[in-house]
DNA sequence: ATACTTTTCTTAAACGTTAACTTAAAAAAG
DNA sequence: CTTTTTTAAGTTAACGTTTAAGAAAAGTAT
């Protein structure tokens, strides 16, 4: 099949282990072998079988990451910033995505051990509840960190936002700006979405505003749940002053929705978002939002999951980390 | 560390070999030994070694995609469908990133070649012209597909779109919807972008129809390439009817320098583009556009790599895949 | 009771690479 | 010159799994 160390060695009439030594640049051997056996071995076409490689060495210089939704913007740019990572320190990534399936991600997380991978960076499904499967991974003392989304349970290393923090500072600007009629158009309340609705939710306690029934929406990460959304709040009388959307997908369908009423944004009426600039910035006019620098989050996480790997044995404590997220003013807020 | 087969032999008092056949149902194992194998297996956690399997077995039921950008939807899109196909035909994906630079590419081949992949598939860097690195996977027997964008060489089987075609049509289209004159912005002209931008002067010329100098810009597939592009368009004088743009990012960047001069979509320019479903229907006003089944394309790149893969010492011929594109009419051209 | 099957399990070898030792020859030290 | 050190190789075994071939036990036919 492919050509291999032993044909090399075979060819050089030598050992085959002076074909490794020489290949690594061990000092057991003399520099004009090291150049006769690096030539053949180019002329040979030979490639090391990394399979092979693994099954001698305890490490793999792979790290397993485990999405929910490859398609999501937030979530590619997120690998993207993990991938730069990964590059420059030499390690690299083998991507599976459990599609907000429990039982998928499960698969993954077996497939990726079974692939002796030196870590996993998971962004769990909404619906993971248990740490049954993640137990496991601790048991094996395999490095895992979560990243992008807020973590169910305790006990495990995390990289992500403040929901929370977030929606509550992005709700103090509004009332700041002397709007008090806010609407709020959730998403997924189990996860992330819940959280930035609690932040909401805090902010205008916090300031002793009243907060209208009717106008808050729980719904999905979806553009449609924005566009029945807005479609509620404006069924049910009275229109808020800002619409207040979960991610930048929802505002996409609250702007349709609110076009579609023939409304002016935000002359009629602002609306304003929590998500990350690449997506935020693509919706017209502009959107005024928290930014959740995820390609930093992919960074981030990298570097966290490498440092836990390369200080393995040295007992480091658990590590929860919250970036930083921006106020971005743009043009959908009167 | 980890748990193998002959700590459950161990543990049982019986040969290691027992545990792999019992655990593989070979007919050569008792069913009462199997269930016993089984019970201890999964009371131990036992996780198969993969890195060890592989390096038995001839195939890894591993293929390698090599995608220019991940943050890209049209390949995210892509990637998805490949792996819809992929985890029903029970195979898995290792996903690697070129960034548009040959020399990662060509470092992906290695690195997946390294990795025992069963098969590539690979969508190749704007600035790939040589077939060097593949000439060597070729030699290897290694199967490999060329997706989601027209190759620059031949002997090797591909899918893709017809860029040509897909231009030509929208452009015919236009005319037929009595449109004369009728600018382009073309994303990078080495690759898609120049037969996207043939196209269009073919049915132009077929027709019959004069092409202004000045209304044909030479971009990349960006935004900034679209805003920059119709404001050389809109300075050089008299304004076309249509902005025929390379894909939906440039539309992007059209709209928004559009919106600047305060001139409205379609009442006083239209602007059409050839872009995928998901991209495209994020615009406002929603754009009209030939689509391309990029999420399809993912699914049947990875039917036909595998096909290849099984199908290996049969002789079968090389095949280049052409997918249907549809014209899909929207809001944006009057 | 012998020979032949069938069932069930074991032994040996292999996949390609590497880590840890060992050996042989040459060079340096005494 | 002998002894020690250095240099440059070679040998052996291991990583965890699987395949192929072989052996022991049990059953069946003659």
């Amino acid at each position: 099949m492919n050509v291999k160390q032993s044909d090399i060695a075979a060819k050089l009439g030598i050992s085959r282990v002076t074909v490794t030594k020489a290949l690594q640049d061990s000092p057991d051997i003399s520099t004009e072998m090291k150049v006769k056996v690096k030539q053949i071995a180019e002329e040979m076409d030979y490639i090391p079988n990394l399979t092979a490689r693994h099954l001698t060495a305890k490490k793999t210089r792979t790290l397993g990451v485990i999405l929910p939704d490859i398609t999501n913007m937030y979530f590619s740019s997120i690998v993207r910033g993990m991938m730069e990572v990964a590059e420059r320190e030499s390690y690299h990534i083998i991507l599976t995505v459990s599609r907000e399936e429990k039982t998928k991600e499960s698969e993954n997380i077996f497939k990726l051990l079974s692939m002796n991978v030196d870590g996993l960076l998971v962004c769990q499904t909404l619906d993971t509840v248990e740490a049954e499967i993640f137990e496991k991974v601790k048991k094996r003392k395999k490095p895992l960190v979560f990243f992008g989304r807020p973590v169910g349970f305790s006990g495990y290393d995390s990289i992500g936002f403040d929901d929370f923090l977030a929606a509550e500072k992005l709700t103090e600007y509004l009332i700041s700006k002397g709007k008090t009629k806010i609407a709020h158009i959730s998403g997924d309340i189990k996860s992330d979405g819940g959280y930035r609705l609690d932040g909401f939710l805090s902010a205008m306690k916090k300031n002793k505003l009243e907060v209208n029934e009717d106008w808050i929406i729980k719904g999905k990460f979806f553009p449609e749940y924005g566009y029945e959304g807005f479609n509620k709040i404006f069924n049910a009388g009275t229109l808020p002053e800002v619409i207040f959307c979960g991610n930048g997908m929802i505002a996409q369908g609250v702007y349709d929705a609110i076009r579609e009423k023939e409304l002016k944004i935000p002359e009629d009426i602002s609306v304003v978002a929590v998500d990350h600039k690449k997506f935020a910035e693509m919706l017209y006019p502009k959107l005024t939002y928290i930014d959740y620098p995820t390609r930093t989050l992919g960074c981030e996480a990298m570097k966290l999951i490498i440092q836990k790997i390369e200080s393995k044995n040295k007992k480091n404590k658990i590590e929860n980390i919250i970036l930083d997220t921006f106020l971005i003013e743009n043009d959908s807020l009167a």
